[in-house]
DNA sequence: CGCCCGGTTGACAGATATCAAGCGTCGTGG
DNA sequence: CCACGACGCTTGATATCTGTCAACCGGGCG
């Protein structure tokens, strides 16, 4: 059956095998335990880069892990002006947020061609019911993700809230197996200004004295941290 | 048995009546369950203005409800200068973010005598594996946390940051019950300016704009918002 | 009564946004 | 395969917001 669509092909998942469980859901669970889990993500799903993956207000019905790729959530404001809320690489989760509400408080929009696993959260809550280490696992990685907050310290300078991100990025790059000094950025400079809350400019300006001062090394969204400690000490600066 | 101390009184809550119980773990349970939760509930606390609630790294063992006052959660970095994360009220819950790490990411101040439950966190996951709801209930309050973060737009400007700051603490207030136009704010001028990321004096120069334009009267620390529409438009601009 | 601290107001400086121009790279289509 | 166009990125000049430094005010507490 070759040719198949991926994008609704409603295959079984193998979390078992894959790469990325022990950053997902799967992490405490038994080789069985996760074979029920598999059972109730109804299929993989792949977006291509600039895809919404779901839209602001979008009523809440799947949790996403990503397993390839990587995503921005952002809102846009009644003057059309947009806000990135955060960045999501592969091994994280997306909509822990939608819980309560019952909508995603925001859009997430593919940066890259990347492929996702749909997980139904009624289904996934139900099999809590039986497996109490599933949803002792769920409030184990959403108090992860509000610690691990993505956010951006206001009191701190460009430069700071520049370091602290590059830093930030390569200690999750690392967790992945990935090289925590070389890799690839998947967001333009202008969204890694929405996001930090400087301009594309200043960005691309900070970029340059990095270069120069011989502690980030960037061609177009490759970069290299050459001197991590120096990276550390700017991220503090200025706060 | 008069005088007992209240900050070690082992005494049984009663959360059935507790005014705040639709804002916290109760919510989603019968009387009985309920009284079951209040049975891990080991004692109210009473901390004073200025008493550390938990201290930077301490080991994680409790999540608190805020049964009245407020709270500053904040970290200070190696330079000994103070970043404020955020502010809590009362029926807020506190520590959700220590979960994962098994210790409290940051400190919790209080702002003033404020009066706390302390829920044993282990009990409470023993619990829920009898009662799934609780575990919902949980998960539903840590989502409730990530969505109507207390973040700061880092694109925002002073004024518009400040605006939203009084914008989110009115409909906190209303939601229990208080005045959205008229409260109490519980943290200075110097506090508001570190969690805003704004400096004192602006935060004070812009207070006194907002008076001048008669949006919102201040006298010290009370707050009239008298023109909450003009206040929304303000906390919208220069995104 | 006087000190101390939080708050206010003013003058000035500096970081960063804005406006503007030019460059390189990538993808498209002939 | 090459040329073109568009977009992202870079760099420069100027403007503006907000931080910093400083002085002063006023209330609360000892």
């Amino acid at each position: 059956m070759p040719c198949m669509k991926e994008s609704s092909k409603p295959i079984k998942q193998d979390c078992n095998t894959c790469s990325l469980s022990k950053l997902c859901l799967p992490l405490s669970l038994t080789t069985e335990e996760t074979s029920a889990l598999e059972n109730i993500i109804k299929k993989q799903q792949t977006v291509k880069r600039g895809d919404y993956l779901f839209h602001y207000k979008d009523p809440f019905k799947f949790i996403y892990a990503i397993r390839s790729g990587s995503f921005k959530t952002c809102h846009s404001n009644s003057e059309g002006l947009e806000t990135i809320s955060g960045f999501y690489i592969s091994g994280e989760l997306l909509g822990f947020d939608a819980i309560h509400g019952k909508q995603y408080p925001d859009a997430a929009i593919a940066l890259e061609t990347s492929s996702v696993c749909q997980i139904p959260f009624d289904d996934l809550t139900l099999l809590g019911e039986t497996i109490p280490k599933l949803h002792r696992q769920i409030i184990d990685l959403m108090s992860q993700k509000m610690s691990n907050k993505q956010i951006v310290n206001p009191n701190a300078s460009a430069m700071a809230r520049l370091a602290h991100f590059l830093l930030t990025l390569s200690a999750r790059f690392q967790r992945r197996g990935y090289s925590p000094r070389e890799f690839s950025l998947s967001m333009s400079r202008a969204e890694m200004g929405t996001f930090l809350g400087i301009a594309t400019e200043t960005v691309s300006r900070l970029f340059s004295k990095l270069q120069t001062d011989k502690i980030v090394e960037s061609h177009h969204r490759q970069v290299i941290l050459q001197d991590m400690r120096q990276l550390q000490i700017l991220s503090c600066e200025d706060e």
